[in-house]
DNA sequence: TTACCTGCAAAGTCTTTGCACTCTT
DNA sequence: AAGAGTGCAAAGACTTTGCAGGTAA
């Protein structure tokens, strides 16, 4: 990976950090824009896909919704509001052995798992 | 609910029921389209909601692309290729105490959860 | 008759991408 | 220089929706 530094990166990497876990590309996008209003959209998601494959941030792809993206922090769960769509960090223990009580990989090569929960929050209670 | 029996909702119901698991939106339409050419994506998509929303299939809606209609089997996990998107059932037991072991709800109604397992399929490997 | 439903097409949301230009290295 | 990165806009994947006509009950 022959990666470069620019300006729009370290914005799109700061921005990530600034607004903690579970951002949207929009958010961070927005986020950017108040400062600097030359970024594309198409820059953000570029750099954001980048930034996570290489390990600097983690992409949290959210069922039914847009795609988050989390600095780097423990591994924790997701809860989404099916209502608003609001999401929330989930207060429980990582399982870190899920992926070993799958009894039949079917040739699978696990490499993770998702865990979102579903929820009503309370301001759509 | 006031619904009425139309040809089109049955054809979607028994598509869902023939393509057995993890059908996507687009699946279903395309199956329809074989036999009944008429009818359009739209009344696909009101079709599966409105039948997810009674009960009569279910919704699920995955991470990193399109959601899938199940016919009513008993509750499972899946497991989707990153590189295809490929979606196969899980072989794991159902964990129907999941939303107990949740310390903090934040004052979220928790109505379940979904959990999505990673990897590579044996094709992509 | 009523109001639910449909086909069609447009639009909406989220994301990627082709192109030509601009920077980092 | 070379080629990674950018802005812009178009397009792509998936889904919803407004409208006018159709049809179950």
């Amino acid at each position: 990976m022959n990666m470069r530094n620019t300006v729009q990166r370290a914005l799109v990497l700061e921005a990530v950090n600034e607004l903690r876990c579970h951002a949207t590309a929009d958010e961070v996008y927005h986020m950017i824009a108040q400062k600097h209003s030359g970024v594309s959209r198409g820059t953000v998601y570029r750099n954001l896909n980048l930034l996570s494959v290489i390990g600097a941030i983690r992409k949290l792809e959210m069922p039914g919704g847009a795609d988050r993206y989390d600095h780097l922090c423990h591994n924790h769960y997701h809860i989404r509001c099916e209502k608003c769509g609001r999401v929330s960090d989930v207060n429980m223990e990582f399982m870190t052995d899920l992926e070993n009580r799958v009894h039949d990989t079917l040739g699978f090569l696990l490499t993770g798992h998702e865990l979102v929960f579903k929820g009503i929050c309370p301001d759509c209670n």
